[in-house]
DNA sequence: CTGTTAGCGCCTTCAT
DNA sequence: ATGAAGGCGCTAACAG
């Protein structure tokens, strides 16, 4: 591979020159300018980006991350995808996804430094080492979702307004008439899961609604969505529960809940009613009856996120934004035939 | 941010002690070790990886590359990038997602190479310039899907058995008494496109039936895959047109056609038949009636990728290798009612 | 407008 | 088992 000194000395100019050439960062002569392109093409030149990142100290490079142990996109995560790299793309960023292993992670993580100007973090937790440790080194960082509370107001971070939300469908279960509903929510280690949890209660009480203890769910490691949503709805099913209403954490539990309900006999909404804190897909329209949601325009957290994190990196002062993405409840057949 | 020369240092040992207690590429006493894995957190050190990726002229960064106009991620996509990330994530690379706007891209590009050992090129098109691009950079790339004829024998990729799959659901329709079978294909300007075309004209001559030339329809670049299927769906259905089958590029064009469908007073599979080259989704199940699939098996696609490219990246050696990954017939509710 | 010099932070010989 | 010196390919500061 051809360096900016073989064309340097091809031209007959300076590495400089070269480096000016493409970096267009001081006006070359028409001439020059054409002669050092036509030889950088000649011999396949193209500026080393690691040689370039070392001397600017900066590589355009976003990173984004994930839990380890998870290393599996959900449809949700597309949609954050999406929106993450609409933006870097418009911004001319590019975008690492960091997925280590633990056990390869330490190793690595522990070798080198992460090659990005600054970091999005997916899916906090209510303990979150990689929060701890980003602020320790002082890595520009955006997090989607809500942060741990020690954090809220020591970093950036997009979320949706999931208290308010929870809260909406709340009532709008209990306007419909519903007085014992399961909530099946995300893990309780995700602090997504306090916020839903709060607004859900918080409806609970204005109505003066009991809620038990069993009432909440939090989805566990080991099963899948569907999986957990089939179960947890069989569970309470068979058991002849009071039970009239289930709102889920996505989609896909909640097409769990329509399998077990069908096994069961019971008729959604009839017997049944089920809301759910969409995942994004299209298909939630296909479900029979089709799904009522909360969608959470994760496309939209996902740009917002990458345009802030990028401001940041510009402005290199070490601002602490919120931004709340509103979500917004879509009625359809799984909650009231009305 | 500490250099590896601060920590020298102050541990008072050498640059190079410090640079091989990370790298244990030689042999470090104990004491030395320690005393320097001390300070080096004390100082929240940790070594540059753009400074190591200059020097070792490497960087363990595997790059995803996609059209760039596309910049959106479908859900086949998703089992790629699930598949990907699995297998980067246990060999301890890292993934670059690029997708730099055509604008930006231009400078961008022009400007740098890329900060990758090698590439993953997705969606190859019939006339590919990414592909003419890396070839002449000489970067290790593995495609997913069929690179154009030109370079089919000169480069590695991993891809479906798109021809007999294609051939497979046309006589299986065929089977069930349809003649008179809609195409719904990929855009004519993808090679996928050429294969499962060839796959699906073989079933048809051998079954000795004549085909219109307007009943290969290829997808086009403005509307969304719901749209076209509905679109061309209604189109025929309108017409009183004899077609009795559809084969769909991908589960969402399937919705837009059960939608015309539905609509138009067509029951599936009575009235028409429907099978998709599924993207992957869970939801194919969810249809009324669940839709018949030819699954694709994107995740092993994504990571045999991966596996082939990093293979290629330590043997050093330009190897040419093909992987073909069986797809399956999912026969459901949609093409037959027996 | 162009050339020269000195790093960026690490790794890699070659010494000892 | 450890040090010292040179270089990876580029940009930046200073010169002219």
């Amino acid at each position: 591979m051809a360096k900016m000194e073989d064309v340097a000395k091809v031209a007959g100019v300076s590495k400089s020159t070269v480096s000016n050439v493409f970096s267009e960062k001081r006006p070359i002569s028409k001439e020059v300018k054409e002669r050092v392109l036509r030889i950088a093409n000649e011999l396949n030149y193209k500026p080393n980006y690691w040689a370039r990142s070392l001397a600017v100290k900066e590589t355009r490079i976003i990173g984004l991350n994930m839990q380890a142990e998870k290393v599996k996109f959900s449809q949700f995560h597309l949609s954050l995808l999406n929106g993450v790299l609409n933006e870097c793309y418009k911004q001319g960023y590019r975008l690492l996804v960091n997925t280590l292993s633990d056990n390869y992670k330490n190793k690595v993580e522990f070798q080198t430094s992460d090659p990005v100007d600054g970091e999005i973090l997916l899916d906090p937790e209510i303990e979150d080492p990689r929060i701890v440790g980003r602020m320790k080194q002082n890595i520009p960082l955006v997090v989607i979702g809500k942060p741990p509370q020690t954090y809220e107001d020591k970093l950036s971070y997009v979320d949706n307004n999931n208290v308010s939300a929870a809260e909406g469908i709340g009532k709008h279960l209990i306007s419909l008439g519903h007085k014992d509903i399961l909530f099946l929510n995300a893990p309780s280690f995700r602090t997504v899961s306090m916020d839903r949890e709060l607004g859900f209660k918080i409806s609970l009480k204005e109505a003066g609604i009991e809620l038990d203890s069993d009432q909440v769910v939090y989805k566990d490691k080991k099963s899948s969505s569907v999986e957990f949503g089939y179960e947890k709805a069989k569970e309470i099913l068979i058991q002849n529960n009071k039970i009239t209403a289930i709102i889920t954490d996505n989609d896909k539990m909640a097409l769990g809940v329509y399998r077990a309900a069908e096994e069961e006999g019971y008729s959604i909404p009839n017997d049944l009613a089920v809301i759910s804190f969409s995942d994004d897909s299209v298909y939630a329209t296909e479900f029979s009856p089709p799904l009522s949601c909360v969608h959470l325009n994760g496309e939209q957290l996902g740009s917002e996120s990458a345009k802030l994190l990028i401001d940041q990196l510009h402005t290199n002062k070490p601002l602490v934004k919120r931004i709340i993405v509103p979500t917004h409840f879509e009625k359809r057949g799984s909650c009231s035939n009305s």
